[in-house]
DNA sequence: TTGTTTTTACGAATGAACTCGTATATTTGA
DNA sequence: TCAAATATACGAGTTCATTCGTAAAAACAA
């Protein structure tokens, strides 16, 4: 028995981005982050955070009236996810092709690159 | 001014994997290979790749009435495009958590691990 | 206290993605 | 040839994501 994984939509993970940074947070809260990029209303932003709530990505302290929400998907879950469905469609199967693209495409400092090395040195060793 | 560029929805990925895979395909090309992964109706297919010429996401070869589609969106761009949203969404802005996570996740073989140790070689260089 | 602001709840409109049924044209093969 | 199979076109229904207006409850401030 497995819980059905819900995939975030657009929208929800721009929410989710923010509540991962902050670990909870507010409507106001997630609104006024959201306004810097988007506009939308208040309701809207509040609709949606009630709407993952029902589907349970995240969860609500109702203590107060004003209610706090919390992130009950991980960042690190989702990734995973995210990717395994982007290295299926786009980079058929092949990580290796992702990581390549990845690399090549976006300027990586050096310290970066060698953080990357010491891994990849891990990993062979294995 | 620029054209407008259309991201692909989801299921338009999957027709457009198979028509990069063979560089041009047929209605029901397409309609049998993603058989064996879902089941849709051959109009639905048909459908789908209307809307896609609509769109301007492929080409069609109108001169037998078994029409050829063929891919504009290259794969590359597209790869770029998804990438680029998934590491500011997702990864904070760093391609480099990107690359960790992918090469921590998937099992990776000891000649792709080499493979792109080379690449990060060269980079390191310029 | 009482009027203003802030909050939640809720319903409904909009639009996009997807699905499929039906009609019509074309091709195929017995 | 002509019936069956295969192709395209098209419209319409369904579902889902997103947006917002309005109402009611709660908090706040003068």
């Amino acid at each position: 028995m497995s819980i059905k994984q819900t995939k975030p939509t657009e929208s929800e993970l721009e929410i989710l981005r923010i509540l991962w940074e902050r670990k909870e947070a507010t409507v106001r809260d997630v609104h006024e982050e959201l306004s810097k990029t988007k506009d939308a209303g208040y309701t809207t932003t509040l609709k949606l955070m009630q709407i993952m709530h029902e589907k349970g990505i995240v969860k609500r302290d109702e203590t107060n009236k004003t209610h706090k929400y919390i992130p009950l998907l991980s960042r690190e879950k989702t990734q995973k996810q995210f990717m395994g469905k982007m290295i299926d469609t786009l980079f058929q199967g092949s990580s290796t092709q992702l990581v390549m693209q990845a690399l090549g495409n976006h300027k990586t400092s050096k310290e970066e690159l060698e953080e990357i090395q010491k891994l990849i040195d891990n990993l062979k060793r294995q």
